[in-house]
DNA sequence: CGGTATTTTCGAGTCAAGCTCAATAAGGAC
DNA sequence: GTCCTTATTGAGCTTGACTCGAAAATACCG
């Protein structure tokens, strides 16, 4: 059980390491023969206790597997957030693209467990458990996005869920293709393509585009402002004329 | 078995009926209960025949699983042709809403049969089948895309696969937002936002804009007005001077 | 330390579900 | 009707998640 209130400091550190060996051998299992080919039996042998002790920390298998994936996501945020806090530029499509690196990256080197997590959102309806682990994940393309906006580089009416939508959603289908397509050893070679048209589509559909709006125009108005010049100058010497 | 070379017509017939029972009590009972949760003998039951009967039509629970799906993805793709063929204009970005509509549409109303596609690529390896009924579905896009291009719409350097999972891979995950987030009876309301939002970014990044070369054309539409002014009024002091 | 209470571990046994197979029924040819 | 081929069946086999009573380990107390 995991909550009673008076464990001697030693009992406590006890459970928890054998509690941290159960998880890391179930890891190890489920990722090599996913949900439904890893056994029980295999774990528990590799965690060297027995069968039933397994059953004394988590209620189920499905349980487990939770608990293996949450780790899993948790580590990913904290990743996900170093990777932001590390990149110095404070523009939006800069950060984007470090994101978008280590996300795809991420992706395509983990894609058992993506896999495994939403296997387990048909099996089993205690999924919602996984889903705030996952919220808190894409709550960092969130706030990225948002300062963006404050920050006046995003359109103010570009709507934040469907960006979301976007960026996870592309890149996440990009992925499957790029495991698919290629199962030579080096796929890194066509993540840079994913990752330039991505924040190449951020910057067509939701920056703000004023170089080129302002440039255009400059162009077009000093040409005109031109012109108006030589005409007057027309102007001036059909006057002189008789 | 299914390949035996000299069957009475009616024979055949008769199993070929009685297939298409099976296929439809599996049909019922895996998308209610998911892959784990569907028990064959629920299936027999439904289908009144004999669990053993099954297993002399389908070699194993996921294999009549995988005939399942393959009947649904052969019926999307038919559909999406349909819609396609039902589409007059040929402008790219109008067919595209269309196609994104069914989509989007689709993939919400049968969302159980998306996640069991997706389940089952985990727990077996015998995906490839489905992959390729996959791979008919999205060829549809790839059509539309494709000859986009030749109609001088699209951008030449725009890479197929790269839409491909934009497009696929936003709405996929819009989906299952919508779902997430709105458990209401109806979901309709929030389908078109999306797909407005999937059309304006194709404009935005694949399209070549000509509402751009409008602006454009109109600002050198002035220039050459007053350049033709200015010629005329050359002409009229040449014919003055001597 | 000895004795006792509590916690933790264990693995043999239970149960459920996919699948097999020997027996049986149903068709069809003559 | 008889014989042969094919189709159907459900009682069992097997496997694997999970239970449970008992034993081992640990903590507590005088």
């Amino acid at each position: 059980m995991a909550s009673k209130p008076a464990f001697s400091e030693t009992r406590r550190a006890r459970l928890e390491r054998k509690e941290a060996l159960i998880l890391e051998a179930a890891r190890s299992v489920f990722v090599t023969a996913g949900f439904d080919g890893a056994r029980m039996s295999e774990i528990a042998r590799r965690a060297e206790i027995g069968e039933g002790t397994i059953y004394s920390y988590y209620e189920s298998k499905a349980e487990l597997m939770l608990a293996v994936l949450q780790q899993f996501w948790d580590g990913l945020t904290r990743e996900a957030e170093a990777v932001m806090a590390s990149v110095e530029a404070p523009d939006f499509l800069v950060r984007l693209e470090a994101l978008a690196r280590y996300h795809l990256a991420t992706v395509i080197r983990n894609a058992d467990f993506i896999n495994l997590t939403f296997a387990l959102r048909r099996t089993n309806s205690e999924v919602s458990v996984s889903r705030d682990h996952l919220r808190q994940y894409v709550a960092v393309f969130d706030r990225l996005f948002l300062r963006g906006q404050d920050r006046g580089e995003l359109r103010q009416d570009a709507v934040l869920w469907q960006a979301r939508d976007v960026f996870y959603g592309a890149l996440e289908y990009s992925a499957r293709s790029i495991e698919v397509t290629m199962d030579s050893p080096r796929p890194d070679r066509e993540q840079q393509p994913v990752v330039d048209q991505m924040v190449a589509l951020f910057r067509a559909h939701y920056a703000i585009d004023r170089a080129t709006a302002r440039t255009e125009s400059h162009a077009a108005n000093r040409v005109e402002r031109k012109l108006d010049q030589l005409s007057d100058q027309l102007a001036a010497l059909e006057k002189r004329l008789p």
